[in-house]
DNA sequence: CTGAAAGCGCTTACAG
DNA sequence: CTGAAAGCGCTTACAG
């Protein structure tokens, strides 16, 4: 009769001869307990193997321990390795990280909000999927569930985003094309509907306007962030009236992409085509030639939205300032300096 | 008075005049409930932006619907493709899976596990860390969690696991290089206490004893999944006495590590030295040379995974067997014909 | 087909 | 410093 099933506090008072509000007291390391007393019992959970319930604690809890972490591409390196440095963090603050994956679908992205709602969770962390709209977190509004976005923000929604510096990035990018005597910058992948594409897209066309360069829509070319889509993306801007000596790349795929086109029209990434990509995930550093990009700590970006939640859950701040995450030009050999003589031709 | 708070089925049941039973009943899509009365309770369900509380129902049912997925090291692209199929079951199948990454780490794979059981997981998906021992999973086995292995096996654990058939993978590259006239082939990379390394070896020697060619350890070379590792595994084996003239890489990682690492050495992989991987990840493919690799469906196996997982705890089926997921050689540029009269000079 | 009652395993005031 | 009691929001037999 003393043990069907798992033990339970109950079991664990009887044992010890206390109270299970005791037990209780011990188990959240209430300084209330004699320490006598709190040996006792810990010795009995030890006996018993009892293992903490943590539903039964979060339901008559007002809130729960447990966090959610909601992503737009798991299979993405960098998104991956941010979720590692997301999840650490709250390892180690005893909160327990439940992650999903959206696959950047908005279906999956509601159903996804649905059941973090359900399961209580605590705070959340939102790698919005693409398209999504300010009117989507309104299930979590309504529920009262501290948001924070990071990696892409969505204007409107009236949240607090942790994102690269992607503005500064692609400005400092298309300046050094720039500086290389470049006249002619295609700007390559990544779709309009994300607030990166939006943010690098306004850095590279800061960087042409004061530079004096005029901006080409028909050197913007829109695509997924992928090999493929850099590499029809080069193939479609060489065939322009006034074909371009450089590309900025949405990301370091994209420029991976952009450089096998190349080298099938002939042409040769760095020595006469100047490309600079994005992110600096290591292929970026392995390829031929080295890609230059502009390089994001996106682990640390994961930790600093972490901590941000953790702060909305602790001090309660629900006013969370946006943060953007420094970037770093990182110039390898897949650029050269065009001769001004021969530019814009 | 009336809604202080979120709502709950009481107030539900309040405003449609039923008890709470029938709402909990609805909730449930019970077919016992009159499809007035349901339609009612419905609508009220949406009037008051009612959310189920999951961990309540979890409380006071059996069985959770949370299941574990323990992750070995979320930063490896396929292993992130595992884990984004394991999901995509569990989220049709209305589970809901808590993922951790325990970065390799023995210590953080022992917390996952308690963190796991306090959360009363239905189930449990785990990567092993590196180095797993049986009795690590004995707070498992005590707690009674069905728990099913992927991507690698724990020999004496008694659990059955999901990997792939690293060994029929080893013997198929093995004997692709010794078709080619092979006679000196190195093993690169990897660490003898993981199943993978063990099961990968003993593939590449039962192939070397089909071909009659003695197994040499001084070209077995253990070290990381990484491509420093392959590099720096290319050049001991390239100062034995008699050299390799070919290579199986534990995996494609370190593969392309190898052709670097041949190219400094003024060699050319595919040229005079063959090489083929194991993953077949996209790299392998964009390499110079493209490189031959073995194949495995990470994702399928990740599912299938999955689906044992949910038949585990739908059919009560405890004994599940072990399954090895078909490998395919894939076969690049990265190899070339040894010519037989200068072999095993 | 629907309702009243008990209970899942904790935490939290409130007494003492 | 410790105990008795109420209650978190559900589900599940059991009646009717």
């Amino acid at each position: 009769m003393y043990r069907k099933g798992k033990a339970t506090i109950v079991d664990i008072a009887d044992r010890a001869g206390v109270s299970k509000s005791t037990v209780s007291l011990v188990l959240q390391g209430s300084p209330l307990v004699k320490d006598q007393t709190s040996e006792r019992v810990r010795q009995v959970i030890e006996e018993l193997g009892y293992v903490y319930n943590r539903s039964a604690a979060n339901l008559r809890r007002a809130r729960t321990n447990i966090v959610g972490l909601v992503i737009n591409d798991l299979t993405v390196p960098f998104i991956a390795e941010m979720a590692v440095g997301i999840e650490r963090v709250f390892q180690e603050a005893g909160i327990v990280p439940i992650m999903a994956n959206t696959a950047e679908s908005l279906r999956r992205q509601g159903e996804v909000f649905q059941t973090m709602l359900e399961q209580n969770v605590a705070g959340l962390i939102v790698l919005p999927a693409r398209g999504t709209a300010p009117s989507d977190f309104r299930p979590l509004r309504t529920g009262g569930v501290p948001t924070v976005l990071a990696l892409r923000n969505v204007p409107g929604s009236q949240l607090a985003s942790i994102c690269a510096d992607n503005r500064g990035g692609a400005f400092q990018a298309t300046e050094h094309l720039l500086a290389l005597g470049h006249r002619r910058i295609a700007f390559l992948g990544g779709f309009e509907n994300t607030s990166v594409f939006q943010e690098r897209l306004a850095g590279y066309r800061r960087a042409l306007a004061d530079g004096g360069v005029p901006f080409d829509e028909d050197l913007v070319v829109q695509g997924p962030a992928s090999r493929q889509a850099g590499h029809d993306a080069v193939k479609a801007v060489l065939t322009r009236a006034v074909a371009p000596t450089a590309a900025f790349c949405f990301s370091d795929v994209v420029g991976l992409g952009a450089i096998e086109a190349l080298r099938a029209a002939g042409m040769e990434p760095g020595g006469d085509f100047s490309l600079v990509g994005f992110d600096d995930v290591a292929e970026a550093r392995y390829a031929r030639p080295p890609l230059s990009s502009v390089a994001v700590n996106y682990k640390a970006l994961g930790e600093r939205a972490a901590h941000a939640i953790l702060g909305m859950l602790h001090a309660g701040d629900r006013a969370m300032e946006s943060f953007e995450g420094p970037v770093e030009l990182i110039i390898r050999d897949s650029c050269f300096r065009q001769n001004e003589a021969f530019a814009n031709v």
